[in-house]
DNA sequence: GCGTGTCACTTTCAATATGGAAGTGACACG
DNA sequence: CGTGTCACTTCCATATTGAAAGTGACACGC
């Protein structure tokens, strides 16, 4: 149970948790983003925009800013000189893991969708 | 495991089984639909407008739309005289009651959500 | 038969979001 | 100095969203 940092800005649309969260992981590319740090070990920009599904650099990168902004993702400097930073989830971010692995359940069996199962290694 | 009727015009964009269930359910609205109808008894196209977010009527049409050409909603008659229709979700589509869980137990753990919770009903 | 009301949408249109592509800045390396 | 990589940002055409108004089929009351 994470404290939130929840933007003073933002009103949510309603009670509903379903609908608040919706409101910040609601779209076709950021659970896709949870995925991969949490399951693919990709932590970069670089490695991030390699997934198999071509996110544009764009979307990324605000996807990104939006994930810190709430708190689900935490970035540091992997290396100086240049400085880059590596996208890590926070605690709040992994505990999206029971709702990514219902979603990918229901894909596997009503979307023919690919088998990997980071709860079975080795079958993806 | 229901058979889903996959559109032929549809490509998927990976393999991926959360990417391919994002390309139908991610958004802001959708969910929001299947759980009015599996837990709130929102069946009418009148009761599904009326929920606590407001769903823009055009885009309650194309999401209804959309879960039917994918086979998660059925629509049956409920009147003639004029001719009006009552939404259903299959079998597939009551199959993301788990997800639907799992999202709205992240949102009442990190985005102080309302209670509502139908696996205990009497407190929302 | 006519006006009013309801339901279930569709249409319109301005505003916002998406996504492909090219550009930028900070370096390392040779 | 030229080339390459990473991490973005900017640009811009197109697609989506969402507020609002419009439409069609009736029921009901007068």
């Amino acid at each position: 149970m994470t404290e939130l940092p929840i933007p003073k800005d933002h009103a949510f649309r309603s009670d509903c948790s379903i609908a608040r969260t919706l409101e910040l992981l609601g779209d076709k590319w950021t659970l896709l983003i949870a995925r991969d740090m949490l399951w693919h070990g990709k932590h970069t920009f670089r490695a991030l925009q390699d997934s198999d599904e071509r996110i544009p650099t764009n979307i990324l990168a605000d996807r990104l800013r939006r994930l810190m902004r709430w708190g689900l993702v935490r970035r540091e400097p992997y290396q100086s000189r240049p400085v880059r930073y590596a996208y890590h989830l926070t605690e709040a971010g992994r505990a999206l893991e029971p709702a990514l692995l219902q979603i990918m359940q229901w894909g596997h069996r009503h979307l023919e969708g690919g088998l990997f199962d980071p709860t079975h290694p080795g079958e993806g």
